[in-house]
Parts: structure tokens; C-alpha cells; sequence
DNA sequence: CGCGTTTGACCTGCGC
DNA sequence: GCGCAGGTCAAACGCG
């Protein structure tokens, strides 16, 4: 296994691994290996709040960290050196940074969450190779130079660039080694906003456009509704916007069923669905259990993990 | 004319 | 220190 602790994003988007990467933890765990007591407090914030005050969220369903760090927990098929469980992760302060699905197997959102998690790392690169020993070290000198808590969603799409109900400006595109598709880069068009994302194609699966986004909108609003959007698919846009996911409104490329509807991708997708057929009828593959077929009766269950529909 | 894209150059971090 | 790759900048260009 070559495939050491410091891969890259794209490795992972440009072997085999993808489909692993994807299956077993990528979105799956990203979404909905919720622990309940995080789902409550979720759902104690106030789900439509979630969807509504799409600033002061940006929940991840992966949370990309910084790619030598994170990435290799996020994928690693066996059990990997993980933190102890989140518990501080979910501290209340998630009130500010709220909905953080994502609160055991994935990393959080919150940027103070993520100091967190590097502190964590930091206290298990001590048990590791030297090499690693440095290259935390430098990243926790980087601090000041911190980067934004990057979420990557997996989308299969024909469309390099996904409407997320956003306006974005590309900025640069490069091409990534290992792969034929380039990288392109984006930021938020509003001005006080610094949020980035960057759009490229899994190398080994071409029509899975991989979004990743940095940091959260600090605007209230994404962009205002375009003529030809209709109002309610504006609203889920919204929806979908306010976690931060890309979201399709144009049918002509229409997200396909990503992989047995796993991908956070599709989970935003299906948020902000201009298909209603999405919204009722979806398989949701869970782990460990295998894929199941969910009713779904509406936006709460697109959010909500499978577990709490079942409880309810 | 304003806004967005393209694209080569440049900067930075990291591995060897 | 050097080279590579990722990320960003900014001028040029295109389009409505």
C-alpha cells in the first residue's frame, strides 16, 4: 500500500479507490452515520432553519480538510486512526456553526471544530512516521495560513459546472496530474464572500464531477431568482445552497443517480430536485445494512438520515 | 460597458 | 536546494 497517509484528493478521484472512496465512506458515512444525539440537537436548531439561513451553514457531508490529514481517514476502508469519537466535535458551539451532520466517522464543519480535529491528528501523528510527525507540524505552523474547511461532493453530472444556486466566478482552471480532466476554480461572486470551489472529473469515473467547496457564504441569499427558474425550484436551490450543495435546476443535466443515490451529491440533488419523482422515491444505500429502498415523503427525509426516519 | 471566461505566469508548499 | 504540483493572479478576450 503505497497509498500513503499523504494522498491527494486526486489520487483518490483518479483509482480505483473512488468507488470505495464513495461506496463505504465518502457520502454514505458523510451523510448519514449520524449519531442520534447529533441529529437532535439538529433537529433542536430547527431543520427548516437549516435550510433557511443557509449562512450560517454550510454543512458538510465531507469535509476535506486539508488532504494529508483528513482524506485518508475519510477513505481508509479499515478502521483508520481515528480521533476519539467526536464528542467535542459536537460541542453546543454548533449552534453557531450548526448543522454538522457529520459529527463521528466524518470530520465536522465548523472551522472550530476543524482546529479541533488537527489538534486530535496532531496527538496521533505522534504515534506515526516521523515524515507525518513533520508535515503536522508544519500544517499546524500554517494555522495563521489556515484554510477554509473544504466539503467535496461527488456529482454525476455531464456538466463540469454544477448550479448551486450560487454565482460564481472562474478564476483559474489547472490541469491535475493523473488526470485528463482539468481543475477549475471558482469563487463567490459576492464580494464580501470568499468562498471557493473547485469542479473536477473523477479520472476514473468521467461522468462524476467531484465540487469541492471552501469556506461558507457569508451572504444571506444566494442569487435571486433567474426568469426561467421557477419559484419553488428556487426555493429548493436554496435548500440545497444552504448546505453548501451543487444542485442542478437545468434538466438537460439532470444529475443521474449517483452510484444507489449515495453521494451527498445526489443528497443535495434530491433536495433541491426539480424532480419530484426524486423526492418520493429514492434508494438510499446504508452502510453496513446494504441498500434499502426509503419512502420518502418530503424535504425532511432528504435531509434527515435514514436511522431518524426509521425511528420516527 | 460590465461581467465572466480563458490562459499563461507566478507564488507557495511539499517531497526528494 | 531543486523540481513538481497545486493554487492564484491578472491581462486579454468574448459575449450579451
Amino acid at each position: 500500500m503505497e497509498r500513503k497517509e499523504g494522498m491527494k484528493m486526486e489520487d483518490v478521484l483518479g483509482n480505483s479507490s473512488c468507488s470505495q472512496f464513495t461506496v463505504n465512506n465518502f457520502p454514505l458515512q458523510s451523510i448519514f452515520d449520524l449519531s442520534c444525539s447529533e441529529d437532535e440537537k439538529i433537529l433542536s436548531l430547527g431543520l427548516m432553519d437549516l435550510l433557511g439561513v443557509q449562512d450560517l451553514i454550510s454543512p458538510p457531508f465531507l469535509e476535506i480538510m486539508t488532504a494529508e490529514q483528513q482524506v485518508p481517514s475519510l477513505i481508509s476502508s479499515q478502521a483508520p486512526p481515528t480521533p476519539p469519537p467526536s464528542k467535542k466535535i459536537e460541542s453546543p458551539e454548533a449552534i453557531n456553526q450548526p448543522a454538522t451532520p457529520n459529527s463521528s466517522s466524518i470530520s465536522p464543519a465548523p472551522s472550530e471544530a476543524f482546529n479541533e480535529l488537527v489538534k486530535v491528528d496532531d496527538q496521533e501523528e505522534n504515534q506515526k512516521k516521523t515524515k507525518k510527525q513533520l508535515k503536522t507540524k508544519k500544517t499546524n505552523q500554517n494555522q495563521k495560513r489556515q484554510r477554509e474547511p473544504r466539503f467535496a461532493f461527488m456529482t454525476k453530472s455531464e456538466v463540469d459546472h454544477l448550479e448551486d444556486g450560487y454565482r460564481w466566478r472562474k478564476y483559474g482552471q489547472k490541469a491535475v496530474k493523473n488526470s485528463p480532466f482539468p481543475r477549475s476554480y471558482y469563487r463567490c461572486t459576492t464580494a464580501s464572500c470568499n468562498v471557493k470551489k473547485r469542479v473536477e472529473r473523477s479520472f476514473s469515473d468521467p461522468s462524476i464531477v467531484v465540487t469541492t467547496y471552501e469556506g461558507q457564504h457569508t451572504h444571506s441569499s444566494p442569487i435571486m431568482p433567474r426568469p426561467k427558474l421557477g419559484g419553488s425550484h428556487l426555493s429548493t436551490a436554496m435548500s440545497a445552497a444552504a448546505f453548501g450543495m451543487p444542485m442542478q435546476r437545468t434538466s438537460p443535466h439532470y444529475q443521474q443517480p449517483f452510484t444507489n443515490s449515495l453521494s451527498p451529491s445526489n443528497f443535495g440533488h434530491n433536495i433541491g430536485s426539480t424532480n419530484n419523482s426524486f423526492l418520493h422515491e429514492k434508494r438510499i444505500y446504508i452502510p453496513g445494512t446494504g441498500p434499502s429502498l426509503l419512502k420518502d415523503h418530503g424535504l425532511l427525509q432528504d435531509i434527515l438520515p435514514s436511522h431518524m426516519l426509521k425511528e420516527e
